[in-house]
DNA sequence: TGGATTATATATCCACTGGATACATTGAGT
DNA sequence: ACTCAATGTATCCAGTGGATATATAATCCA
């Protein structure tokens, strides 16, 4: 690719992602542009609306990426306690991106293929890992809202300011103490 | 104090707020301009910088009437049930304010005395009606933020179309099971 | 009272945004 | 070798938050 300027840039799209994830890393409100993602890029910025319809369908992409990344992250932890650590470190390491996953509408999520089969992928997960195995789907669906609830308010309130989240890892112990999922042994 | 409605055009601060809240009920997204805000008031849009230094300081404001109003509407419900259902269907009818409401950051809340001030009557509230009295002020407020994190948390999955939530009210007993501050007959 | 002061509203400008249209360049597939 | 669809550029547009300067109305004080 060091060949002479390419008129073409390769792989604009996947490499848009790439410098979105950092623009939004360096600011969590997410409010680039799409003129200043196409400077970093050393393009038009015209030339992202060949691969994104709109800033939107952009942030659709972002989003699906990042719920793959939580998937792969999360399937490498094989107990709940550390499930859940996980699960918060990257939404309060990556607040950012965070919001992006989290900021969609269900009709968006659903119209976006790559971004539901992303999210469908992290529940897999959950229930591979949180839930009570032999137990039946509509329990063990339960099973990871509950804990999906208490996690995914508390990073907002966390985020707010309202809450006092010591660590990722006690958090998780707690988390799981409230959703009666915590090993029996831990309980003291 | 009340003869303050007949001024150049009126009161614009809080005319500027009602016309705020219509809008935001309009378009949950809360991106309404301040020039179409100005527009609906019969105002040039400059007007309103006399009365919030910018667009987030105008939110900030809305957020504490927001704020405010849901004290006003859970200090009704005497019932930890009552409460809880009571704060979901707030948030679930008026999904824009309530994005408004939880959206500001920290550093913000606290900059914006009015609301602190109506931040920390919703909390005041809550502590009255949810947790246990008696108990010391740290687990009291444990006991709050357990029940407001699975709240928040499933309001946020709702609006993401992650979780059915049956009835705000079902969703309320559910919680307080999962919270044990549900009374002990309780079953699904 | 009436003139000055202060709060409020307007007029106009700015850099910037997302998006549209028209055109230029390129490389893949026949 | 030559299309031609995919990709990138140039330019334009209406709309945005915000700044500066100016006008007007309300209040305070001689």
């Amino acid at each position: 690719m060091t060949r002479r300027a390419a008129y073409h840039h390769g792989d604009l799209a996947t490499a848009a992602l790439d410098a979105a994830l950092d623009l939004v890393a360096e600011d969590p409100s997410a409010s680039f542009s799409l003129r200043t993602l196409a400077e970093r890029l050393g393009v038009a910025h015209r030339a992202l609306y060949n691969h994104f319809a709109d800033r939107e369908a952009l942030l659709a992409a972002l989003a699906a990426r990042g719920f793959a990344r939580l998937a792969d992250t999360l399937a490498t932890v094989p107990d709940p306690a550390g499930f859940l650590a996980a699960y918060v470190r990257f939404a309060l390491d990556q607040p950012g991106l965070y919001a992006v996953m989290t900021g969609r509408q269900y009709d968006q999520i659903n119209a976006t293929p790559p971004l539901r089969a992303a999210v469908d992928r992290v529940i897999a997960v959950a229930l591979d890992t949180l839930a009570t195995r032999g137990a039946d789907d509509d329990t063990r669906r339960r099973e990871v809202m509950r804990v999906w609830m208490l996690a995914h308010g508390a990073i907002g309130l966390q985020r707010a300011g309202m809450l006092r989240m010591r660590s990722a890892e006690e958090f998780a112990i707690e988390v799981l103490h409230i959703a009666r999922l915590a090993p029996p042994e831990e309980t003291k």
